[in-house]
DNA sequence: ATTAAAATTTAGACAAATCTAAATATTTTT
DNA sequence: AAAAATATTTAGATTTGTCTAAATTTTAAT
């Protein structure tokens, strides 16, 4: 089935707001969108004619398992195009959303398969967020300095950015590893430090620089993964 | 001023048909937009009152100055597209049309200035069409074998594709070189070979691969060059 | 368990882009 | 130069996505 830009908008939204809150309400996606109340009403009952929500009037609404692959199909296009932009063209990563929410409307399946092998099928966008590969799955690894505290505070680390001397040398000091279990305490946004706890050891706080190249796995909070097909 | 996909669809093709016949009809146009005839004329008002048209009712009409802008502008991204989509993403040529018709319609002045720095300030699309510049200046040097015998039969030859031996071997032996003016007599659909004539001498024919390194200015046959800006 | 407040939906209107059918203008034919 | 044929425009309707204002339902407060 193919989806209007509006359509797509309304079901990008609705998947991102169900990261934090199970059941989306009507005035939460209005804000969201920048709209009235009104016109999501309307646009919820066309998506639940085309089968793409689970919604009942004034009950809220979730994602159909269908509207859910449609969700994490625009993901796709949208973190491909954010990666392209930075890595090919050369923008700053804070300078790609706007243009990303363009291309990701682009309807054509094989230009995106083609875009991800020529960029060499990336996992993650220029933000840290995970690309959804063509089936739907993503990794559920993030940069440790991305971890939502709302959601999630434990973390294990399963990844790290790089194998130089130099940041193997900063891990050993710090007593970080793969499979080492980290409590997110706090972030400061003066410097995009962190501070963090090994269990049963003293809080210490770790720069920006080290937390972008530590990859981890929340250790509750299931950040879902599913299939798009 | 920005345009709804809509409008840039209808700048374009009017562009287009320009290229053949000045005066544009609305029943032409409904064709080549594959709309009715009622549909043009409800968006010829509109372009008119946006000054992008020379339009009086009954009497057919051309683009305006600033709608020749616009479209050039359309043209410059629908062909950057195309060279990306071919020459980067591996695509055939004849199956990027549709894609770049989706792509030309993305509104970021900057995306495409990146993009055609990307690419390497490419002047030709992969169809050999010329790519304007960002002042809507373009080469209109075209390959031989792209000579719409319609409009023009006569061209010189401005440019030759690659300094390859083997090239210049096969065009000292057919005594072409810069500057040679060529009447196209015929195209053959079956190998897409092109039979010409040098002035004075007896026509012979040059196969598809030769005629795509040839790259002439028409004669006569005015194909207006103009800026953007 | 009412009432008050907040959230949501319905009703009716609007702009954009399209259509069909009817009216008008232009061009061509005789 | 009038009639016939063709081209173009107008009038009125339709779809999509949006809005405001009014009505309804749910939730919270007393």
């Amino acid at each position: 089935m193919n989806f209007s830009t509006s359509e797509e908008n309304y079901i990008k939204a609705i998947y991102h707001l169900q990261h934090s809150t199970e059941l989306v309400t009507t005035n939460e996606l209005a804000a969201e969108l920048q709209t009235k109340a009104a016109s999501v009403t309307d646009m919820l009952k066309k998506l639940k004619a085309k089968k793409i929500l689970n919604y009942e009037p004034y009950q809220g609404f979730t994602l159909s398992e269908e509207g859910r692959k449609v969700a994490l199909g625009i993901v796709r296009k949208h973190r491909l195009w954010e990666y392209f932009l930075v890595q090919n063209l050369g923008f700053g990563w804070d300078e790609v959303h706007e243009i990303a929410e363009e291309l990701e409307h682009i309807n054509s399946p094989i230009l995106i398969e083609k875009l991800d092998a020529y960029l060499s099928f990336p996992k993650f966008d220029p933000h840290g967020d995970p690309i959804p590969d063509i089936n739907g799955k993503m990794e559920v690894t993030k940069q440790i300095n991305l971890i939502d505290l709302e959601l999630n505070r434990e973390a294990e680390v399963s990844a790290v950015g790089s194998q130089s001397t130099e940041l193997l040398e900063l891990l050993r000091h710090k007593n970080i590893g793969i499979g080492t279990v980290l409590e997110v305490i706090r972030k400061f946004s003066f410097d995009n430090s962190i501070e963090i706890r090994i269990k049963n050891f003293p809080p210490f706080s770790i720069s920006q620089q080290l937390a972008q190249t530590l990859f981890v796995n929340p250790v509750y909070g299931s950040t879902i993964v599913g299939s798009i097909s």
